[in-house]
DNA sequence: AAATTTTACGCAATCGATGGCGGAACTTTA
DNA sequence: TAAAGTTCCGCCATCGATTGCGTAAAATTT
């Protein structure tokens, strides 16, 4: 049988009060009697009791538990988010529960609806564009809530973000002062706001350079593998091979590498490349890629505080919406054309 | 206010128990009119009303939540496992919490407190060598366990993993095969299961071959891509430079492959690789890497099926293992020097 | 019309932990 | 010795959902 705070009372001859509030060190502020305290706390180690946290959370009406559903976890950008989430939550008592939506709307919809049920104290989303009808029934319920990497059209929520087309803008930049006109994007899911500030970015730099871009340049898709490889395979088989290509996030990126690859071509002699969202990978290439690195760990961070306040403190303070600088990391996937 | 099962009793003129067993599907084995079911049913949604797992967990002693322990969730072999094991539990109504350990064995110890105190229906845990106090914690409550990729000396449970040394002795043999003679390991933890596994599958395939392994060719440290890029640099740069590294697993593949670029030589052409865990960039270096492969998903399923078959059937079964084999998949890391 | 059956629910205990309020027992003070 | 403090702790309601047992009211049978 699993030791209660009953089970203790009774083996101590006092009632279940008196066991909780020594459990939970307020004996001194209730006039308990140290040797009250000390039979209990002996007891108690003794049966190895474990509070119940589901009749803890009943009556506190706080569970202690951070919802974080993500888009994919095995994309190494949201396992490093989720690492460094759960190692903040972890050393402030809370436990995380993992969501994994793959894009997928209905699943995002039923997670959210198994976390409301548990009473989540607060819940960390990546949404996808269209989850707003998702979203409304956590804003409803009042519930804490940080999206993550996305931010939906006429929204108000708080965000963690970051500036996507500045990000996008020094890459491409740097890009046109290597002489480099023929810039090809291939990008994620076209409706997804990312991909939108990102592909405003590209064209920014162009047209700031007075450079026009061709139709066939751009190749909105989605985020992955595939799609990178498709596009870049795609172009450079064409008659109008481009000089450059911008990838919209590390899938796509690390896809067109094996493309350009497979098309016998090396990086950065014969095309360059640069891209969003560092990754272990970038690095293992035999021409290291230079990219648009996300300040991961500070992201997780803000996310986490934002909620912990409005969890600990108050919610009802204004939305904010944390937008973080990203960093350029050149090394050696781009050639220098003048 | 958030809707209870009293909410909507008041306001339809009925009982608590007559809401609750319409909510449950219940209604009809308890004689509840059909009427009174809709009216209840459509009160529900109009409110929104979601179940207060807090509350049905306690009166029902079962939370629906599998606590999973892995030691990296940003190592894709774990991000991928979590991955499987969270869709399989999400279609059979079950949640998980994730705890990352980081090797820390006072961490794992904390998250599984954690887990124990909330009740969590079982428990996937890849745990460290030194593990087994908090894995007695678990045994003693009588939680459901499934240990996932590491066997822990003399203690008895349910096991799920591969064979290593059947896996470790196709590569080394297939190396041996192909006239290498000059192969070094370089391996994990020493106390690890797999490491000492995968380390007797390399012993013996040289064995065989009466090849005779000198001691410097055997670099026991950690499953880290620091110790696999050392290890590698350093042989590569000693007077007995070898022909062919094993390495155990995939991050200390990542640092070796590293290591060979660095020191200016070609795989398979200067040098020859194979090693554990198939991952992606495996396939993304020029030459891509041969390897062996853990089948994951399999992997995943079968540590759900396990736990949930002790969860809703009987836990009084006998301990049982899975042990799957592994799948040797050549790609072009590899020299012939016949 | 009385007896029996069926229909349609309600009562109250239970799961385990928490905390406001109250109070008995003992000690000190006047 | 009675009044006033202290010391030390218990009673009981509460959180929200579930379920065994019981029963009033309506319908049916005799």
């Amino acid at each position: 049988m699993i030791p209660t705070l009953q089970t203790i009372a009774d083996r101590v001859n006092v009632s279940r009060s008196t066991v909780s509030r020594v459990l939970n060190n307020k004996w001194k502020m209730y006039g308990i009697s140290q040797a009250t305290a000390d039979k209990i706390t002996s007891l108690a180690k003794e049966l190895h009791y474990l509070k119940n946290e589901a009749a803890r959370s009943l009556r506190e009406k706080k569970t202690f538990t951070i919802g974080v559903i993500v888009r994919d976890i095995t994309n190494p950008f949201y396992s490093q988010l989720v690492k460094f989430v759960e190692s903040a939550l972890y050393s402030k008592g809370y436990t995380i529960i993992i969501c994994n939506t793959g894009y997928d709307l209905d699943r995002e919809n039923g997670h959210i609806n198994v976390l409301l049920s548990r009473r989540v104290d607060g819940i960390i989303l990546s949404p996808i564009q269209k989850s707003i009808e998702n979203i409304f029934k956590i804003k409803d319920r009042n519930v804490p809530l940080a999206l993550f990497d996305c931010k939906i059209d006429d929204l108000e929520a708080d965000y963690i973000l970051v500036d996507n087309e500045a990000g996008t803008m020094e890459a491409v930049s740097y890009l046109i002062d290597q002489g480099h006109k023929k810039i090809v994007y291939i990008g994620g899911n076209p409706y997804d706001s990312n991909n939108r500030l990102r592909y405003a970015g590209y064209r920014n730099s162009l047209s700031l350079a007075s450079i026009s871009i061709p139709d066939h340049y751009v190749k909105h898709g989605n985020y992955s593998f595939k799609h990178g490889y498709e596009a870049a395979t795609q172009l450079l088989r064409s008659n109008d091979v481009p000089t450059a290509f911008f990838a919209a996030n590390n899938r796509i990126m690390l896809g067109a590498c094996k493309g350009i690859m497979d098309c016998g071509l090396q990086i950065p002699d014969d095309i360059s490349i640069v891209g969003f969202d560092d990754f272990e990978t970038a690095t293992m290439l035999p021409s290291p890629l230079t990219v648009i690195r996300q300040p991961l760990r500070e992201m997780a961070l803000n996310a986490v505080d934002l909620l912990l306040s409005r969890i600990e403190k108050a919610n009802n303070i204004p939305y904010m919406t944390s937008m973080l600088k990203t960093e350029f990391v050149i090394r050696n996937s781009t050639k220098n054309l003048n």
